[in-house]
DNA sequence: TCACACATCTGGTCTATACCAATGAGGTGA
DNA sequence: TCACCTCATTGGTATAGACCAGATGTGTGA
């Protein structure tokens, strides 16, 4: 819902940011979702590129256009809702919003976890884990970058499987594992290095980490995520009257 | 733990940006939490006001920094956890984690619901909620506004109560409620009008919007919370081992 | 027909300068 | 002693112009 109260604004900080969103809003400026060229945008205001560019920052980071790396400015599409304690694979939550995933696997290797993997994993510094990078389109669109972190003890010969799919599904119908207690933590940061190259965005963009520890129905954990979401194309969402699904 | 995986960073953005950083770090800017003008900071680094802008919100972005409307930029302190599903009262989580808090009431009054908050709390558009509006510290820093609609059947004398402390206890002291289910969900926008007002930070900083619909053991629905956070004084973190509190 | 090199356009970054408005410190007067 | 006013400073915003590097499209040659 994004709760609109409150936004009444009194000081609507530029006309020009205005016009913008209503041009936005009126589809006055989006050609097939992508905005012109920054020079035509800033001609058509009758300003310089700087200024512009601090409209379209503001209206970026109110999720209403988002940039890819070099290529321009987008409009955005409706947020995913996500609720971090589903169990649901990607694919049938995305398919239950009327939206269709698609994940692309980037590597699968055996590496040495961060320290704070470790830490969460429970692990002693230095521990092995396989080392799963993903990212996951929704509608065409780059939305999030995965990287898990999997115990090699429980899932010894995972590499040999289809990474591209649902882990969950495979940790069910490979292991038998039915996932058991989660935590999460849900950072606002910038994006950098790999998952702003990955994003296919400019460093520096704002984004939202999502790190999440699963356990088994034995309390044993599995496995670490940590998500790198573009922060206008995700609402986080829970409600505690719905079981764990 | 803000999971460190992933970030080393090919292209290190600018020598500027880290050498503000390291600065940072090694404690030779910041005076008292302040950093001194950008004037003078962008002639101790020999660039101009616009570049060191840049980077500054960089750092803003990543959470080290942040601003006060037209007074400066301040190294940020670690970031609050906060559980959404805890029921815990402010100030004692506050204290659990060896912190400060204090509340101020902005305003408590009779308003009509803007038509998100009524349907959130299953009313008719239109319907009157007490507004109660408020800005909390945490040492001393203002982080994070809210607004909170109550119903009015439920809290006939609510206004005549001390609205500058806890909600949760005056529920269970005065009227003998106990929070039952929760339903929230979290936005990452950008902070404009009351709240970036309230929250001294300019038009568009980035922030967290957390709406959050309580209920009582029976189900009925309490009230509404509309929270707008400052991102950087955060971390959510929700562990299903944990009973709810 | 297809792969590759090149020219062009676009965003990313930067310099230099300027004015406005809010803030806050200091001084003034009651 | 305290309220008020003044003014220097600071952040917020803007103009104008420039260069670089990645992305894209085009045309050439095999």
């Amino acid at each position: 819902m994004a709760a609109g109260s409150t936004n009444e604004t009194t000081k609507p900080s530029s006309k020009l940011e205005h016009g913008i969103r209503a041009d936005l809003a009126e589809g006055r400026l989006a050609v097939d979702r992508r905005l012109p060229s920054e020079r035509e945008l800033a001609e058509r205001y009758g300003t310089t590129r700087i200024t512009l560019r601090e409209a379209l920052s503001h209206l970026e980071m109110d999720g209403l256009i988002y940039r890819e790396n070099r290529k321009g400015w987008f409009v955005s599409d409706r947020r995913l809702v996500y609720n971090p304690l589903w169990r649901t694979d990607f694919q049938r939550m995305t398919r239950e919003q009327q939206r269709q995933a698609s994940t692309e696997l980037i590597e699968a290797v055996s590496a040495v976890g961060p320290d704070a993997i470790c830490e969460l994993l429970e692990t002693l510094p230095g521990t092995e884990f396989w080392r799963i990078r993903r990212r996951r389109r929704v509608d065409g669109r780059l939305v999030v970058f995965v990287e898990h972190h999997l115990s090699k003890s429980v899932f010894t010969d995972i590499l040999e499987q289809d990474l591209a799919g649902s882990l969950t599904s495979l940790y069910r119908e490979r292991y038998a594992i039915e996932y058991g207690d989660v935590f999460f933590e849900i950072n606002p940061i910038a994006l950098t290095g790999m998952p702003a190259a990955e994003l296919h965005c400019s460093d520096g963009t704002f984004g939202l980490q999502i790190v999440r520890v699963n356990r088994d129905q034995t309390g044993r954990i599995l496995d670490c995520d940590v998500e790198y979401w573009r922060h206008d194309a995700v609402s986080i969402r829970i409600d505690t009257r719905e079981s764990v699904r």
